[in-house]
DNA sequence: AATGAATGAGGTTTCATTCAT
DNA sequence: TATGAATGAAACCTCATTCAT
């Protein structure tokens, strides 16, 4: 009985249970990204998934395993889509640019994990009532790789001198803001957006 | 701001009704700024007003009507807090300069009134699942004061050619990003903040 | 809103509310009694007062709270049946032999209750998994009163040397064994029964 | 002592059953001894024996059954405990005597299965609300041997005039009492306590 | 011989709202 | 003007049990 035995269950044993998670997590995802964090009850998530709201707690340790197992899976999922274009850069400056260019891509080709993962992260909350995670572009890991381009930027001397952590979360909520544009007006050209963000932050960060 | 479809025949604007209105009103706004949106029950206001949960629904339409007019309530205070300032600006680039300083600034002296509209803003919806608010600086009444200083500073020839819109969103997500920044680093300072902001979007715009 | 803005709300303010106490004590007390504390739930004992579940959460703090202050009260409720009884006697042995008659006569005339206090006491637990009350006949406060009997004969010299926790115990168990026969034997001769309580235990006390 | 009408077809006695039966029996016995009866899921008894929750239902009935055979089970490890002691005296006083003695020394010597078995018979109820078992010192079979032992010495001269069942339950409830009390108070000393009831009761019962 | 998977019923509690007073 | 009282719905979670493999 895996799910009750281990806290934290990494490793899948099975194909069937593997199938189950995601079938659970993509319901997941698409309720919250539908209706919000707040009325994305387990019912309606289950519902969505075609299944009894027992699996889920058969499946996960309870509501906020099965929410953070989510962010967890978007990061990785993020963090695992951008990586490579980053790697293909070495100057600070195109290292930015591809950031922001992957970062909206990701976006437009995921719309719902994208909608859904800055819904949780932007609600989902510990008992005593402190986020849960440190809301969008401030303490996160892949906001912790844009510091580190901007610090390489000013240690290589293309960048002016500007407060890094600053100008990474402002990077970050613009690209949140794009989403949220996107997701209300559907019509909006995120590669264009990403054209005009990638100037403005050319701009602000060049000496 | 009274609901113009109220079912309950009440005279407005008496003193004891207003001193009324303010007590639920401050009571909310701690509880969203201390729990989050989802946690914030009408049972746990009523707790912090120390009033019976029911003159809530005698004041307000429902919980809806209440976050609401929260809502409108903050909007306007910062409206009538930032625009005297602004009106003291003529050029474009003063007014941006002028906006984000102020907005931080109101921040910075309002510091559960910001947290409390950021939250609800970002989490309160319509039945349909759709935000009920242009999520923090799309189409806001406020932001779209934004939009008219940089179309202003375009036609002026003080900024350079950049997509309004977007410039507008992306300084609007910044200010809350400070906000957020600050929530959980309690130790910036706003100030400090506001003038890397300033400069950030004075490059950023700038012919 | 008086159950929720007090932890322990002691004295009642309106009979009304005094009345549905009552109401959902007994509820619980004939549930109890009946189908045992394991099956006891709210659902039912809300069914047994005809009100709806939600009502048992608005004059209680919950499920464990309501079982306490049913032990609360049919403890004074026996207290204030037995006591003035043994003041009436001076001598150790008389109030010896009172207090177990009087005892089963409470017990006699109140089965349901006395099934109920003796069933919670036995059963109810905290989250640690200790059980919540002296498990009958240990440290209670009624069980305290025999103690000082016991040692009162003792010191008075009608009583012989003995382990007056030992005696004290033993005799509160003997009650609810008494109590527990006439549940299993409806037909059983409380009165009867008493008498052979007595003989017994005075002979195991006298010197 | 398997139930006659097992809808599982299986042999009977291998080794590997008796194993496995053993383990599952004696896990279950250690979570009612921790958490009572009421908390001891079949979920918690699995997690204890560190098997599936299936492999119950594949050995036992139900729950139900797993409870009834355990109490079976231990009453038989008592009988076999005490019988022989018992056979070794022949008057009436001694066997009394040595019942105690032997009780409370298999208690001492089997705490946990003491508390179990106390635990089951003074909760475990059949579907219409009755205990299953005659709660602790009135019908069982033990009890029975004891009724027998207070007899003889009726009928010998030895013992006095009064009513069997009153004294056995008596005696039973205040073996139970000393378990009780053993539970809450680990630092007392049953040897002293069995010294205390053997005296109290050949007060009760000599001629 | 064994169990992973799944379920539906039922557990307690919280919710926003209504209504009589 | 104010609220105590009540409710039904829905929240999350645990339960014992079944079944296919």
């Amino acid at each position: 009985m895996r799910p009750e035995s281990s806290p934290n269950p990494r490793k899948p044993h099975s194909i069937i249970e593997e199938a189950r998670r995601r079938q659970i997590v993509d319901a997941a995802i698409t309720t919250v990204a539908k209706v919000g964090y707040a009325q994305a009850s387990l019912a309606q998530i289950a519902d969505n998934a075609r299944i009894s709201k027992s699996v889920i707690s058969y499946y996960f340790d309870g509501k906020d395993d099965l929410l953070d197992q989510i962010v967890a899976e978007i990061y990785a999922d993020i963090w695992a889509f951008i990586e490579p274009r980053l790697a293909a850069e070495s100057r600070a400056r195109d290292r930015l640019r591809v950031y922001i260019a992957a970062t909206l891509d990701y976006m437009r080709s995921h719309r719902k994990r994208s909608i859904a993962v800055m819904t949780i992260v932007g609600s989902h909350r510990r008992e005593d009532g402190t986020l849960r995670f440190a809301s969008l572009g401030a303490d996160d890991s892949i906001t912790g790789e844009l510091v580190a381009i901007l610090r390489q930027g000013q240690r290589d001397g293309e960048f002016r001198d500007f407060d890094p952590q600053v100008l990474a979360t402002t990077v970050s909520r613009a690209l949140t803001g794009a989403l949220a544009t996107w997701v209300m007006h559907p019509e909006v050209d995120l590669e264009q957006y990403a054209t005009e963000l990638v100037a403005l932050f050319e701009l602000a960060t060049h000496r």
